[in-house]
DNA sequence: CAGCGTTGTCAACGGCTGATGACAAGATAA
DNA sequence: TTATCTTGTCATCAGCCGTTGACAACGCTG
């Protein structure tokens, strides 16, 4: 039960519980919830699908907590108010790295027609993204201007995962996060 | 068989046939592809599930027919290329009435992200929305201006199904529409 | 070594799904 | 009316789903 006797073992629950934890979030963040069987889980994670439900409970709480372990500081909010528009179009361009921080982004985009995990989401976006933009930008209708912020923000994200990534290849990359960077910015400004 | 034969029919194939049509259309609209059974559909339209496999032969091709059954022609371009934001602006904030035009787009938008139907949803977006906007457009990256209007489009409507109303009655309809509008000019700009 | 808790697998359950074929009820034509 | 085609229902199928409890394999501790 220490944690320095469990170096030597080859069945360790914590490890595994990560591991399957991770063939989630890379399912989740490919497909909506309800295509996302436990046992296609479970084989990603070379387990049996019985464990998941002992590990998390139900499918549910897996996937809770799959929302809950995303990065709990993004660092779209590192840059400050100033470099908020310029991050976030770089991050939403930057999704060629699978492990960026927009794959969070995309379980929830996922999900979020899922009659089952649509509450869980909508939750999550408004606690993970736009309270913390709106307290960000602050003044008049700041929660309506984050909204709109946001809105941009999943239309890319959707967009990309509908069209790919060969149109918006046809432009220079820094010419395209400018552009959109702009818009970004547009849609914060105060009405 | 005859046309005139039918009026007096109260059993009418081609009614209930459009009964069901309508009832699913209504249901893929609120839903995901998955997450609409057929079952659910007929209790809707009113007959046996099993009568949706005889006219349609399968849910699949059920859900192709109400792509394809879309109004042909969308009015978002009647009002030609000038009016092409505001037009979008509105039809996009005017989704209050359930009959709006918008419900097909919100079907595509649900069941983008189903394994299953997300295919012939990417095919109908290019064919009905990306394409005319494109041509309508015209100019230097005319594909990716107009991938860039419709993930402004896509973005809002998402968000709509996301946040609800509620944040956005918070001001005035014409100033919103406005500043909407004025996003989606923005993002059909030349490079 | 024996004992024991942990970690994992297996088989099975009830419930739901889409789909099929047999059959009943209505409508038409002779 | 009888015969026939159309329109709709019912029962049922195989397949997948999430979930559960019994059981096996492992590693630690005495």
């Amino acid at each position: 039960m220490n944690a320095e006797s469990q170096t030597t073992r080859t069945r360790n629950s914590t490890a595994t519980r990560t591991r399957i934890l991770e063939s989630a979030r890379a399912k989740f963040a490919r497909d909506n919830y309800d295509n996302v069987g436990i046992r296609d889980i479970a084989a990603s994670a070379g387990v049996d699908s019985a464990l998941i439900c002992r590990y998390f409970g139900s499918k549910e709480e897996l996937f809770a907590t799959v929302l809950g372990s995303a990065e709990s500081k993004m660092d779209l909010f590192e840059a400050g108010r100033e470099g908020l528009a310029r991050r976030a179009a770089e991050m939403l361009l930057d999704n060629a790295k699978k492990d960026s921080k927009i794959l969070d982004l995309m379980i929830m985009l996922n999900s979020a027609s899922s009659a089952t995990a649509g509450d869980m989401v909508r939750a999550s976006i408004k606690e993970r993204f736009h309270d913390p933009v709106a307290e960000l930008i602050g003044g008049p209708h700041a929660e309506l201007r984050a909204q709109l912020f946001g809105t941009t923000c999943l239309g890319l994200a959707v967009s990309r995962t509908l069209n790919g990534d060969d149109r918006l290849s046809a432009v220079p990359r820094e010419a395209l996060i400018e552009r959109i960077a702009a818009m970004l910015e547009d849609s914060l400004k105060p009405f």
